[in-house]
DNA sequence: CGCCTATTTGAAAACCGTCAAAGTATGTGG
DNA sequence: CCACATACTTTGACGGTTTTCAAATAGGCG
């Protein structure tokens, strides 16, 4: 890859849209390029964290795995977005591990490079503090909803929480979903099943669309019995 | 409170610690001081972020609501931590609510007076990044626990998490370990007890004491038949 | 001493996971 | 182009874990 296309992918991400050309091209020259066949791992978690990554292309999901080895689904990023980066600003292993899900390309930024990098770019560093802040409120919603909601809205609050990012077609598995609101698949596909009945959702395999998002937003605030 | 006394209380947190005497004491004018009484509230979910806060005495506890009622425990803080942050790093409003447990006092910083004295003190910005990539660690944790473990294991990881911050004396009560467990007040004593008898805790009236580390921290990782 | 909160115990039921088996897209290789 | 392998989806029955509901005891503070 030419330094100038890692400029362009980096610019397109939101972490360093306030940055101008020549910074982008310093950065760029920091970073490596990598490659990943789909299910490949990019980082396992444990492993010394020296590099956080911006995807360019394919999507990634980033896991944790529980005792019984049940997969628990922390977050999937596209191209643009930024994983590993927790690891990294703390200094210690990655927390989960990372996983491409298509043929994807991510650009690697050293830990200590980006962290001289920064030293000097308040803009950057506050873009960052703005990121983690998003993400940290995401985990304390999710977090909440796994300790005191039913499957069916935690099943609601994930597939809102999607569509807020990514739009009304979810590029899902019953599985991934399941993955990520902490339940089976089973589970998830009488779920499913009940609200395609219902009308609130159409579901297709690998796919699910969300038809009545005002229902769907019912559903996950209060229980069925009003 | 005397400006001098302010600077003295931000010294102490990990925040500001790179910070030098001017510049505490800069950070000071900008500060205000309040004070709760035990079970006020700092702030609820939902109000307008204009301000996060340091702890100067006290402790004070963050909480969000589930749709039931059931109060779920994000975290609690003591003196020189910081909390309401999410909410001002990213100018939404607060994600949660935070009630002080006992008699506190706190310094409120101005959102906007921090975001500007943060856009040239980078070495705060990274310290505010590390922080904030530790608690998302932690979030990130217990996520997986709630979606994938068992009650049991659930509370033997929070107990741990507590006792690697706070010492082997845990000044909580069966209530406040449920509610940060995802569990009701039930199944914690029926829990507590069962490890009472086995010997691996003590527990009087709102505190429990860890006598065995090594036999909680084989429980949080594998199921108990082995 | 009295009230409020925390702790305790028990029994019943609900929710959801587990297990098993079969059907159905998608893509691959012959 | 068909056959097959692989993953995703579906359905049913059963059982266990945990919640729910109820009632009683006990500790601490004013």
């Amino acid at each position: 890859m030419l330094p100038a296309e890692k400029s362009e992918i980096l610019k397109k991400s939101l972490i360093f849209s306030s940055l101008n050309e020549e910074e982008l091209s310093g950065l760029a020259g920091l970073s490596v390029e990598r490659s990943f066949q789909p299910n490949e791992f990019v980082f396992w978690e444990g492993d010394e964290a020296d590099y956080f990554y911006v995807i360019a292309q394919g999507r990634i999901k980033v896991v944790k795995h529980a005792s019984s080895g049940k997969e628990f689904i922390i977050a999937f990023f596209e191209p643009g977005e930024m994983f590993g980066e927790v690891a990294v600003f703390e200094g210690k292993p990655y927390p989960a591990s990372a996983q491409a899900l298509s043929a994807s390309k991510v650009l690697g930024i050293n830990r200590q490079n980006f962290l001289d990098f920064l030293a000097t770019r308040p803009k950057v560093a506050l873009r960052i503090i703005n990121i983690l802040g998003g993400r940290l409120r995401d985990a304390q919603g999710r977090l909440k909803d796994l300790a005191g909601e039913r499957v069916e809205q935690r099943l609601a609050h994930i597939l809102l929480m999607l569509a807020s990012r990514m739009g009304n077609t979810l590029p899902f598995t019953r599985q991934e979903l399941a993955d990520m609101a902490g339940m089976t698949t089973e589970t998830a596909i009488r779920l499913t099943g009940g609200l395609s009945e219902r009308g609130i959702i159409r579901t297709s395999r690998g796919q699910l669309v969300i038809l009545d998002e005002a229902k769907l937003r019912a559903l996950a605030e209060g229980p069925p019995t009003v």
